[in-house]
DNA sequence: AATGGGTTGTAACGAATGTTACAAACGAAA
DNA sequence: TTTCGTTTGTAACATTCGTTACAACCCATT
């Protein structure tokens, strides 16, 4: 377990034995989850932290509608609502539900605080993740900003690209699983694809996306 | 000036004196900015603490289109970019403008960092504000994600409403201003507004709406 | 090879929103 | 009071997207 703890950006540069010491005296909880099971409610209070020991989950939020948007996806040994433990009104702005057979570890807010105040490295990755933390929800509102899904899909494919160093990218999910992430329907999505072919701007063949005119798709996402 | 940065939330509970003594050495500068001086631009890396000593200024992101989006208002005593000056990308989310005449205070990261070392109520502090921050940022996606002009303004109305304790709302912004905040364009949303009145959900008289049947309004709005 | 569940492609239609334009109403300053 | 810039109300039309439905396709299993 302390190995998986010592991966986790809070604990960088901590030494498994120091781990042990902070972890020390029952202060934790570990409890398992099985697909589609729930780990946390939207609007709810959040006084945990929680650490992914193995496992997927999904951080999901449910508009007005009924449609389902999808936040994020988090694994083992990445931590969960990190961000909002300290807020003044700490309640989950997302349901947490898990994709596979998840192990997670809790501990009270309370116990955390003494170990923040403990090592002072564990606080200083605490204020990186943290801060990292506004940056990813910045960015994710500059994505929904975007008001086409065409500016959107844009966005995402020289996003990707640029990741793997490729113009050719084959997509990892379904056409379902990005229009949730779009927060659109999953038609249109279909839809627009086709578009920015008939355009020039892309190749499809079924999961495998080349792009074709950088320069327009860049002009499309700002 | 202490009497000021002694009212931010990040030095609550710091005397004067101690604030005198933390801010000594020459480690901060002011700059001054009147109406429409760009104070920050969006995209750049941020690597100073913004406190504001007096005025008002706004946070904006601009989409693909030009469509101009507020995300929001932040006046003095309050401070600017305190989420994203530890993260890994630290470039500013947003561009940063003047609305009136302003004095902001600028100190780089590696001096605040050492007064965080230095007093631990202000650390304490940093942890409450950038975790508030971190809710902030995911309401704001909640409220992109309501697909409709009708949730976003019945989800605004609840909530000024039960801000206030009334079911009379003066607005204090412009058409055009709120439009900016929901994201929307100005003809849109009076229509949609138009449409709530006729539907018997709210009442308008120019600037002065009220409140009709809050049980529909509650229902829009999730 | 045949079957069946899931994924993708596509079309028709309606709803929501944007765009543009202009008139009416307001309010501050002359 | 008049004037002028700003704000608000409203309409017509275009665009984008959602909804629903179904066929084509893929692929793992039988």
């Amino acid at each position: 377990m302390y190995e998986i703890i010592q991966k986790n950006p809070l604990f960088r540069g901590i030494s498994s034995s120091d781990i042990e010491l902070l972890f020390n005296g029952g202060i934790y909880q570990i409890k398992k989850f099985q697909p589609k099971d729930i780990v946390a409610i939207q609007g709810e209070p959040c006084n945990h932290l929680m650490i992914m020991l193995s496992g997927t989950v999904q951080g999901q939020m449910v508009d007005s509608s009924g449609r389902l948007i999808v936040i994020e996806e988090i694994s083992a040994p990445f931590a969960i609502a990190v961000a909002f433990i300290y807020a003044e009104k700490n309640d989950l702005p997302v349901s947490v539900v898990a994709l596979r057979d998840s192990e997670i570890l809790f501990m009270r807010r309370d116990y955390f605080t003494d170990i923040l105040q403990q090592n002072k490295t564990v606080l200083l990755n605490y204020l990186t993740v943290i801060s990292n933390r506004s940056k990813f929800l910045s960015d994710k509102i500059h994505f929904l900003t975007f008001r086409t899904i065409k500016s959107k899909i844009a966005d995402f494919l020289l996003k990707q690209s640029k990741q793997i160093g490729s113009k050719v990218i084959f997509l990892e999910e379904t056409q379902q699983e990005l229009a949730d992430i779009y927060g659109v329907a999953r038609p249109s999505l279909a839809r627009t694809f086709k578009e920015m072919e008939d355009e020039g701007l892309i190749n499809i063949e079924r999961k495998k996306i080349t792009l074709l005119d950088e320069i327009k798709l860049k002009r499309l996402a700002l």
